[in-house]
DNA sequence: ATCTAACGTATCATTATATGATATGTGCGA
DNA sequence: TCGCACATATCATATAATGATACGTTAGAT
């Protein structure tokens, strides 16, 4: 079928059975074998098999009357397992903590995940919208002040690379989709170590980012904290706070 | 090799990669295929091209120095697409966040699965250990509040059947190991809709929980509040918070 | 510095195992 | 009532997973 990548040492059922884990998302959120097999693209008794395995194994529940299936607990025992395997997660956690209850506000750790970044732990304080809320979700690195800053860690060349090849994707009406917009701030996070970016994935929220270096000086992740426009200037940001944002960034 | 659990529409090697995934947990964040080839009790082969299967796949991330294996940013993902399956979840998310900064302590979102509860979702307020901190962590329902107060609202039989069968590990010294004690504990609770429990998971934590009922009046679920014994006595907790946290799980 | 053991990596012939076409069963809307 | 779309079950065939083996590499001990 699909060119196997590598022989010999890559086993294509496995494979497979990840595409019918991936299929599931944001939009996707219960799945008959039909659609099942046209999101993945897989025959129609592959699905049906493999389908069947993910549910005989726990991974997959099936509403017994509707015949669709959905995301198990089992899912969420692995991002538990995941936390555990992420030394930064356990190190910011407490601080993380003490940061949403000074500041009363949202605060996330986002780490770079190739071209994105990936929210692992998410600290709400507001109301927001669900996306903003769990952990998991991943956007484009280049739109949000948590990427800008990290890659702003990067030598020049790389740095050039990264805003120039990144994916970008227009995720509210606002969203900086010009390049060149985006290197300014990169240059600017750059210099101070921070950013801040307005509208960027939901509209009237600003995104404040204080990156986190790796035993390298390369920033792997950041401190990340998002509040209303509506409720934050410009100043107040600046000194109430970017300066507690810092101290945690650094501390970690 | 283990007797085919059903055959034709089973995928062994699907299941096998799986037993892969599970292999992490909380003490083994990260393994080399030695070691995974132990725990899973798979071939020291089959383990190779299952581990590099997945790391193709980008499942597991493999440091190039040391050869071991981990979860990678893609487990915290499938996380994602369970939040958005889970219409629980997207319903409890800010009335939870509502409650966390109202009372100014962790609470939770506590779902049964099978004979455990899972933590689905967490707002910690208060530094306290990294398993209580992080979503995705089970464990025995007969144990906690948030079990028992579901485990309530059993219809006779089963209930007792539940607290005579199910599951149940010491986690700390003080963890009720009495059945008989606990089957007082879950009436109790059947009559309030609430319980609290002391020591359980953690010494000098106090949980309280309150039920929600499914459409079929059946708990499904609850809102699990942890604070330190040594800051709230049980009056307090009684008149400061099972209020609030009575109106939450209603208001889900 | 040398040896050895433990582990990761690579190769290969063999057949067990996954495959996908087909057939049967079931529920829903026209 | 009919017909379609989907889930479920069966089966012969050859692909693709298997596990034994051999090679490389690293690290610890003597």
């Amino acid at each position: 079928m699909t060119k196997p990548k590598q022989n010999t040492l890559f086993v294509a059922s496995l494979a497979k059975g990840l595409r019918i884990l991936r299929a599931f998302d944001h939009t996707n959120t219960e799945l008959s074998l039909a659609t099942l097999a046209k999101i993945t693209g897989l025959d129609k008794s592959a699905v049906q098999r493999l389908a069947n395995t993910l549910h005989v194994e726990g991974m997959l529940d099936k509403d017994p009357v509707t015949r669709l299936y959905r995301p198990s607990h089992a899912w969420l025992r692995l991002a538990y397992a995941y936390y555990w395997s992420d030394p930064l997660v356990a190190r910011a956690m407490p601080k993380l903590i003490d940061l949403s209850q000074r500041i009363g506000e949202t605060v996330n750790l986002a780490e770079l995940s190739g071209q994105d970044i990936i929210y692992a732990a998410r600290l709400p304080c507001k109301r927001t919208i669900f996306a903003a809320s769990v952990p998991g979700r991943s956007v484009p690195a280049l739109s949000i002040s948590a990427g800008q800053v990290i890659v702003a860690t990067f030598p020049q060349q790389e740095r050039e690379d990264a805003i120039h090849d990144w994916r970008l994707r227009a995720q509210t009406p606002r969203t900086t989709m010009d390049r060149a917009k985006i290197a300014d701030q990169i240059e600017a996070a750059a210099q101070t170590g921070y950013a801040i970016t307005y509208d960027q994935m939901i509209l009237d929220e600003v995104g404040i980012a204080c990156v986190i270096r790796g035993p390298d000086g390369r920033g792997c992740a950041a401190v990340h904290c998002s509040v209303s426009a509506h409720h934050w200037d410009d100043a107040r940001i600046r000194t109430e706070i970017l300066p507690w944002l810092q101290d945690t960034a650094n501390a970690i």
